[in-house]
RNA sequence: GCGCCCGUAGCUCAGUUGGAUAGAGCGUCUGGCUACGAACCAGAAGGUCGGGUGUUCGAAUCACUCCGGGCGCACCA
């Protein structure tokens, strides 16, 4: 609701400074200062000031002089040098939060694809690939929170070298015997083997050649090693499905690269790219033989860096590179390679949503993906450097719409604290302990599996719950931990800006206090346990829109404090909109807190229950409702689920 | 060497894109449960926004510079 007044009170200035100055520019509003200013500040008159060399308040002055009413504003006062502060009316403010008017947002033309979590199919997932999900799909969220029609793409690169190199490991169970690892667990198996892998080809180079060999049977087909492959990836595939689904986190299509293979999906680009000389074949420098993007082409500070700077799109043996491979399935998102994928269902989750995978094989019947107007690829950002590239590729095609179109939707690692290391019993170096955190690292086998933390912190969810609820059965408690569990671990990925290093912490993470996802559920849960508690005393929930008008609500909102409260429940749509905007997840976490802060000043501040006044009992009651709706709205939007008790 | 990111309370981080007196959480110290559940609330202490110069009505935010840290810059992905 707030940001339909804001737009209101936007546009009206906006309206009366074109018809005054015939100046058309949007015109910003922010929060007051001091919340005694009123509900939003226009600082239009200092941005205005130079423009038109008069006093900031002598425009503030001019501006207010000839405004009309604008509905559901009481007041306009100018203030300081030149801010005008805009009032609400209460009671109308209220009234309409009541009957609920216009909160849905109208659906936007075009398609947003989003691809995110595109996990290297060769071993379990591990922290950093959760914030990657957890980022992409509370994204996801908000977008379709704001009316928008999206896409969710997981990538999967089944015939990569990681894939390649778990498969040599499978290969030779002289050299890695497969009764020395752990075997519970198919994607923790591939985690060690990985690593021995690795770590034996730093002390055998010699070995490499088992990679070379196995990458080009993957190709090949029809052999031993292929099959590995497409079993190991198929399988460590299903485990990621199912480790994101107890994020709630799924997907709609997994495009992979077998088929972006098969399907010559890089041959068609590779025309393109040649036909409108968007690469070049060089013919001599350490890239002869190659064919090469000119540096100049994605770098911007580079003026003719020559061959330094070039990037290898097909090396000289012929085989493309993945940045090739990016860009044909780039153009394919956009619908602008002139080819698409046949697609089968490749898992359906619980809730009956199925999520399509790419085949080779022609099918009849099934959806159509792809063909975006926009897309996001969610990647870190030590990936910048390639997406750069990706985005050149586009350009060079004079696909210029497209490529401001494609947008990397970076974030920062996820490294460990050093305490995390020593809890995990990794040794570290003297320098390594000094750091503030350490990085993580697939191929040392150096992290912290995803599906480990979540089970810890279900355990001590569970505790916590037991010690609570010893009356209730393991069972639901169980489930109750689950939620609890869900609810910390995506806030705590959440409540990180994008660009910031997460130092991830087992104290911090396991933490249920605080700036966490259980404050904010438990003040959900404990909205809820008002209605029914209410409920238990025998009296049921007053008909609202018959016993509140607007004059009842003018009357109740009078309390300042009561005022500020309702008024801060209101913003949820304002704070996902500018989230949205600015493209920050972490924005929706920070507004969603203060929105549980709020909450629990209004409980202990007001006993709804026990009040006598029925008009002010019956105002509590809303208040308490509509808290608990907009709790409920906006955890939604953050993936979190609101436990029955906790 | 070049490019990108970061430096704000003891610690971890926000700061609505240049606006009014810089904010949270944790930690520390005080106080509040025979309850609409204390996974909570109230209060206190804690700041040269890394340093400097500049831009203007106005700078944590923009520019330049220096210092300190991180990450990239493969015929790997």
């Amino acid at each position: 609701m707030f940001h339909i007044l804001e737009k209101r009170v936007a546009g009206a200035f906006a309206a009366r400074i074109a018809a005054l100055y015939g100046i058309e520019k949007p015109v910003q509003t922010e929060q007051p200062k001091e919340s005694s200013f009123g509900e939003l500040a226009v600082p239009t008159a200092f941005q205005l000031a130079r423009e038109l060399k008069k006093a900031p308040r002598a425009i503030a002055q001019e501006a207010m002089a000839g405004m009309g009413q604008i509905p559901g504003i009481s007041a306009i006062e100018i203030a300081g040098n030149g801010y005008l502060n805009v009032r609400f009316d209460r009671g109308e403010y209220g009234a309409a939060l009541l009957s609920g008017a216009a909160e849905r947002s109208q659906a936007q033309p075009g398609k947003i694809i989003v691809e995110h979590t595109n996990i290297n199919p060769n071993k379990a997932a591990h922290i950093g690939h959760l914030r990657n999900a957890i980022l992409g799909d509370t994204f996801v969220r908000m977008l379709r929170a704001a009316g928008r029609n999206v896409e969710v793409q997981n990538y999967i690169d089944n015939t990569g070298v990681q894939v390649a190199d778990v498969v040599a490991g499978f290969l030779h169970p002289d050299v890695f015997p497969l009764d020395s690892f752990r075997r519970e667990r198919f994607d923790y198996l591939c985690w060690d083997l990985y690593a021995a892998v690795s770590s034996y080809y730093e002390e055998h180079p010699e070995a490499l050649e088992w990679r070379k060999q196995v990458l080009h049977d993957i190709e090949s087909g029809g052999n031993a090693a292929a099959e590995k492959a497409h079993e190991v990836a198929d399988k460590i595939v299903h485990a990621h499905l199912g480790t994101m689904w107890r994020l709630d986190i799924a997907y709609d299509v997994l495009p992979r690269e077998s088929e972006i293979l098969h399907l010559k999906f890089w041959a068609t680009a590779f025309e393109l790219l040649k036909e409108r000389k968007g690469i070049y074949f060089e013919t001599e420098g350490k890239n002869k033989g190659c064919w090469v993007m000119p540096g100049s082409a994605f770098r911007s500070g580079s003026a003719e860096g020559g061959e330094e700077d070039s990037k290898v799109i097909v090396r000289s043996n012929g085989t493309v590179t993945y940045v090739g491979k990016d860009i044909a399935y780039q153009l394919w998102k956009f619908g602008l390679l002139g080819k698409d994928f046949y697609y089968g269902p490749w898992h359906t989750y619980p809730n009956g949503h199925v999520v399509w995978a790419s085949t080779d094989e022609p099918q009849s019947g099934t959806p159509s993906f792809g063909q975006g107007s926009s897309v996001y690829n969610v990647i870190d950002s030590r990936q910048s450097y390639l997406q750069d590239v990706v985005v050149a590729g586009l350009r060079a095609l004079g696909f210029e719409k497209q490529a401001e179109a494609s947008i990397h939707f970076s974030y920062e690692m996820v490294a460990l604290s050093p305490r995390t290391c020593v809890e995990l019993g990794l040794e570290l170096s003297e320098e390594d302990k000094k750091r503030a955190y350490v990085e993580v690292s697939g191929r040392k086998g150096l992290g912290v599996k995803a599906d480990d933390l979540i089970d810890k912190l279900i355990e001590k969810a569970f505790d916590e719950v037991n010690s609570r609820h010893a009356e209730e059965s393991a069972d639901k408690n169980r489930g109750a931990a689950t939620a609890i569990a869900v609810g910390a671990l995506r806030y705590f990925m959440l409540k990180y800006t994008r660009n910031s290093v997460i130092a991830f912490d087992f104290g911090e993470a396991l933490s249920f206090e605080g700036e966490t996802g259980p404050y904010v559920q438990y003040a959900a849960v404990r909205a809820r346990n008002i209605l029914r508690k209410l409920e238990e005393r025998g009296e049921s929930l007053p008909d609202f829109c018959a016993e509140l008008n607007s004059e009842a609500m003018a009357r109740q909102l009078k309390s300042e404090e009561c005022w500020q409260l309702l008024l801060a429940a209101s913003k949820a749509g304002s704070a996902i909109e500018r989230a949205v905007a600015s493209g920050e997840p972490s924005h929706v976490a920070r507004y969603v807190f203060q929105l549980a802060q709020a909450f629990s000043n209004f409980y202990h501040g007001y006993p709804v229950l026990t009040e006598s006044n029925r008009e002010k009992k019956v105002f509590l009651l809303w208040m308490t409702d509509y808290f608990r709706g907009q709790l409920e709205r906006t955890l939604e939007v953050l993936g979190i689920e609101v436990p029955e008790y906790m």
